[in-house]
DNA sequence: CATGAATGAGCGTTCATTCAT
DNA sequence: AATGAATGAACGCTCATTCAT
């Protein structure tokens, strides 16, 4: 669906979400390089197969193109972490699989993580609270696992905090990279972080891991 | 002592030290405001109370004031630090006194983290490496902390990736202040993330708390 | 043709050449009166007609402009001697009427001589390179034409000594016109010039100055 | 002698000159290599010996040193020439044997030389025609000298084009190296001159070449 | 007399944005 | 709907000149 929240001069809807997705492909793949900033709307134009003309019949300015990119980096991660989340009757298996998918899901977004880390501060004010706004939605997702699997009674608080811890760390393999990739895999990160969780739960692996992971 | 990484046209080492103090000082108000890009280096010159001229009498590029504030940052962290950390019979009492001062250390800096987050990949990766250096100085001496006052014997890639959680645990107190500093104030932060850190290592916090902390 | 050791961000090979003669002319007009080094962007950019932003189009960098002005003087002249040199059967009446021709160039193009003398230095080392070799080439010309119309056999040193001494007698009308254009016409300065020349030669002048030339 | 053109806040007259000395010869070897504009001030107090401060307490603009460079190049010139110039009953030989010396005086002043060619435009209106009234008094000299010596009558406006096509080929030595200084040494260079300028005149060699010279 | 830190006007260059075609 | 030439505000940086010490 076309993010309402960027005007375009052009009425087809379609045309309008295609040429988006070349822009956001061809942005994320400069900013990646350069970041937001050292990035010019024409470098983007030509990474997207279009002229600078065209470009800016599908937005009105450049941050408009930080915003596009932000927002399929969250809408990216969200359909995916959907599908990976159990709403009902969810055990301690189920909160350790989704945080695997998670942590597998940030391995292959490193490079929109980084992004996010670095970029979001170019958003306007407005723009920015739309994306915490996302971010927040996300944690809650895992709020309620972490409250439906939690084999005993948690503070809410507490939920939070470990929430939060969850979500920096899958991000943390990103943006950390040059600390923890030479010592770990994916794998071997996401299987220690989940123990360790674990641990801070208070329980005992030997319970949860019992049958294995589609991660492991 | 002055980063020699940074020339100056200025003989005057006492000089060199104070004007670059002016610098950081009003660079750093500037970019956590608008960001390095965004600032222009006329701002940071009336920021630090003198003309553009003699900003550039004390570096060479506008890269050279952002090595500058990521540089100072480091070394106050160092020097804090250190402070902070016992070097030999380290018990975990020790460990988690150390945890402590580094988040209210966080808690202090956090436009100075947030600013080495956002604007780091704007250094040459020259000096990214430098820093990165830095960084990777810092997570080592938490592990030897780790290590010395670890109840039972860990993982070398453990401690690492402990050291790493609580040192992205401090920093994410300022980058995600929108989402923590609701729910928390800085001291409740600490104490719950030393909570879980403790359960981590399945220590009994029982164990720990006898005796209370200065951060509490 | 366009000059092709000029990069341009414009496709229409049309509009450039367009564009760049309006520079050229602005530039030259500007060049003659402050020199190179004293002329900004921005007035070649008014004087070409058009806004800084569009000279950049067409340029990369301020040099390119003193080139441009380079070669197209070289080229100008090129094609006017062409014109100019008989190249078989030459006699010394052929000799003198090419060195009148070229005389009456020179006074045609002064401002654009000065520029050269006193602008080339600012050029890049290749830059400097590829115009002098231009220079070279046009000598070479006037060699050929000596040496082939030569009433006696001349050392090839002395040929290329005489295509020197011609040259610079052109060129000096325009930079030293402070010392010449008080006592001689462009008209009576060839003259006498070419008289000097044919006695140097060891020709009658009376076996020459039979026909009458062009441009006495 | 010190300029009084240029006015100096120093009283002594002796440091003037002595300060004075030392920046010209800084600046030669800094504008011989980067021409006038893109030599700074601070760049010739180093080059000089002294600082910024104290090269300002001997000119008043940077004009002021070019001006000085150029003035002095003419005083060298004219003290030497006036050392190789015979006054009184000149013949051929003499004049012969002064335009030696001015060919080997020039090769000696190259660089000086090409500065003068390229920065004369740098000066106000004012210091210009002052050294051009210096650049004339010298060719008025040697229009002397060819009338005294000349065996025949000649046109004042030839003799006057005489002087100049002499002058110019002493000072193109120096600016057309590249051209000339792979054919000829010095010595060929001004004996071939030579020849030509005798052959123009209409005398034979033999008359004159018979002692030998002091310059070949 | 000598010093060198301070100044700020002014330069070359970039690039987001517009709009006629 | 697509193009790309044109625009000019704004940036990073330099350097001749001054003046307090």
């Amino acid at each position: 669906m076309t993010s309402s929240k960027v005007t375009s001069s052009v009425k087809d809807e379609k045309l309008i979400q295609h040429r988006r997705n070349q822009m956001i492909k061809g942005a994320v793949a400069l900013f990646k390089e350069k970041g937001f900033h050292r990035t010019t709307t024409r470098e983007i134009a030509k990474a997207s197969g279009f002229s600078i003309g065209t470009l800016y019949e599908y937005i009105r300015t450049k941050e408009d193109i930080l915003f596009l990119v932000c927002d399929s980096i969250y809408e990216n991660v969200k359909v995916r972490m959907e599908a990976a989340f159990v709403t009902e009757n969810a055990t301690t298996e189920h909160l350790m699989e989704a945080v695997r998918a998670y942590f597998f899901l940030m391995d292959e977004m490193q490079n929109e993580v980084v992004i996010m880390y670095q970029e979001m501060k170019s958003l306007s004010k407005e723009a920015q609270e739309y994306v915490i706004k996302k971010e927040k939605a996300m944690v809650r997702m895992l709020e309620n696992l972490i409250s439906d699997s939690a084999p005993c009674q948690l503070k809410t608080s507490d939920i939070s905090l470990i929430a939060n811890n969850i979500f920096i760390q899958g991000q943390m393999w990103g943006f950390r990279r040059w600390m923890l990739q030479k010592d770990f895999t994916i794998t071997s990160y996401t299987e220690r972080q989940v123990h360790f969780l674990l641990a801070g739960l208070g329980v005992s692996e030997r319970q949860v891991a019992a049958n294995g992971s589609k991660y492991s």
